[in-house]
DNA sequence: ATAAATCATCGTAATATTGCAATATAAATA
DNA sequence: TATTTATATTGCAATATTACGATGATTTAT
């Protein structure tokens, strides 16, 4: 059987520049209240164990592992095994790039904001 | 009949600060490379209506407007109607308060990268 | 060796997202 | 008025995400 649709529920990618679909990728990953919340934890004591943000999270320690493994792959964070724990960090290379490319939204929206939507 | 399970599919939000919540929305609505490449497109030509996008993406005409309405909900552009056009912009206070909350995290990582994850 | 602690993985249930065709709406134009 | 242009809405199909219990793997402590 033949579909006359596209596949649904996926997103399109064959047209988007490879920086679009990384950096949108970064902010899917930070899209998340408790990924938000994680990484405002990481920046607040500056190094982390998993079971330390499970306590601080009202998640289940499966799910807190889900949304980690998340930020790991968006490349936001890194983590490295110590001992019986794992030491979870913000990755600030990722970090700067995705703020240098909204910063330079910034940059231009401000020189602009008087043309647009007046 | 009574679940045993919490609701699944959908995030828990009653934990986190109103701003975790709305930063988070922002991040998520940034997170799709066509609202990425919209974004961009806005930037670039300072000004823009939707036809504009339209051509600018591989998507149909309905999921570029639901695209934007998914911006403007997070509130990272408004439209004003024009004739029988719709101008969007960015909102620069919504990007200035995404990018400010994301800029303490680089300000503290970049002190603390020697004592963490060595 | 056994138990406890820490974290990851698997399976699964429920909701959310993505995309498009069809259609509706509203303004501009012929 | 009728048609074109620009955009939004609805309905639906398919995939993705979120969350948790159960379980596995590994390290530390007893």
């Amino acid at each position: 059987m033949q579909y006359k649709y596209m596949k649904m529920g996926v997103t399109k990618t064959e047209s988007y520049t490879e920086k679009q679909i990384r950096l949108a990728g970064i902010a899917k990953a930070l899209g998340h209240p408790a990924r938000m919340a994680i990484l405002d934890h990481l920046v607040k004591v500056n190094a982390c164990i998993c079971s330390d943000i499970v306590e601080e999270l009202p998640l289940a320690q499966p799910t807190v592992s889900q949304h980690l493994r998340e930020l790991k792959q968006a490349g936001l964070i890194r983590g490295t095994v110590e001992g019986n724990a794992v030491c979870y960090c913000i990755d600030a290379q990722v970090l700067a790039e995705f703020l240098g490319h909204l910063g330079t939204w910034q940059d231009r929206i401000q020189t602009a904001s008087e043309t647009c939507c007046k």
